[in-house]
DNA sequence: GTGGTCTAGACCACT
DNA sequence: GTGGTCTAGACCACC
């Protein structure tokens, strides 16, 4: 799997995106052990603290549980995950919603627009 | 008009974005005179440095234009405007459809989504 | 106002739980500007990445607010503080109560001992 | 007898002061023989080598003997455990005292709190 | 000036 | 070996 930032955002903050996107998409596994901080560092290219830093936020959010002395794990909790995914795809979907309404447009006019779209 | 703004982006930008807005939604009529500087950096309740630098940064977009000594004017030309709001909006609609791609949504399951919002 | 810090918690974490006590003691009025970062940390004796995590961390408790690029300020909601402080002392509280509890005393017994300590 | 263990102490520390409880409770008999390392590591679900320093943490106690190629008893001196118990929990009520004067309570106030919770 | 992020390298406690 | 913390020093964006 391969890393990419851009420079406006903070590292970090990408790398928690990333790794809720992954983990959503089922890329990792729910019980899955994930590879050591330092290893994870090496593999996107960032530094320790930095990586260390990513999966203290995600830890937050439930996604992913720490074993002291052992290692991280994506959650069990299957519930936490569609939870987590159903909120965040309805953020975006609101959240582009309002945006669109407030350039005027009707909601109508929004799907016929995403219906032409090519993508 | 009331002005409010989120911790986490450059406030400088938040005005930036909102002055787009108010020009595409047509609250700032074209051809129309802005207040000056201070004037709306009272009204938004930012430092004066603040506002110019936003209104520096909205000058590039050519939606607003400078007349020395004078003060600032919303741009005369239409098609500029209604470039920028196809611009914008298009940008909006690919970067929700590809995120919700990655999430394994296929466009007709969006559309139905967004159908179902009450908004 | 003096710091020191023992050897088996996180220094930071020291700094948070000091911090709140001096926000809900009103050793800090509400509004008032914090020093910066940098003073902070030559004050206490620590490393400003440190301090700098500290003021990250209890910003999330809503008590403090940063203002981007001008400084922190400890908030003007006096029901977030009076909400913080009976929570934090109900919390203390209970888990009193509970421990000795554990140990077979009576809530009777536990008021009684309380009262003969001389403190 | 089942085992539970927050995510922010140390699980051995954890283990020790639930052992000192289930003595001072009385849950533990004096004189009686603890199971082996390797089966009270099962029962808690830790490593053996986490069981193994909780046991050798909690001899320093004295609550706790070691008879070499025998195994692990509960100490038969009860003036231990009594000692034991009674420092225990002077600490804690002096430690609560103490945080609750740091708010500013007198202690009138703190008992009269204590009397108006329902546990 | 302010807060925020990142790197580098070290040390510690826990399993 | 694992995660967690701390220091040191640099750089950036923002006000």
């Amino acid at each position: 799997m391969s890393w990419k930032f851009d420079s406006v955002n903070p590292i970090f903050k990408q790398i928690v995106d990333e790794l809720i996107i992954r983990i959503i998409k089922g890329d990792y596994k729910k019980g899955e052990k994930l590879a050591s901080v330092r290893d994870l560092a090496v593999e996107a290219g960032v530094n320790p603290n930095t990586m260390q830093r990513a999966l203290a936020e995600i830890e937050l959010t439930g996604l992913v549980e720490t074993k002291r002395g052992d290692g991280r794990y994506i959650t069990e909790d299957s519930d936490i995950i569609s939870k987590f995914k159903s909120e965040y795809t309805n953020k975006n979907a609101v959240q582009f919603l309002e945006k669109m309404k407030e350039f005027g447009f009707t909601k109508e006019e929004i799907i016929e627009y995403l219906e032409k779209i090519d993508i």
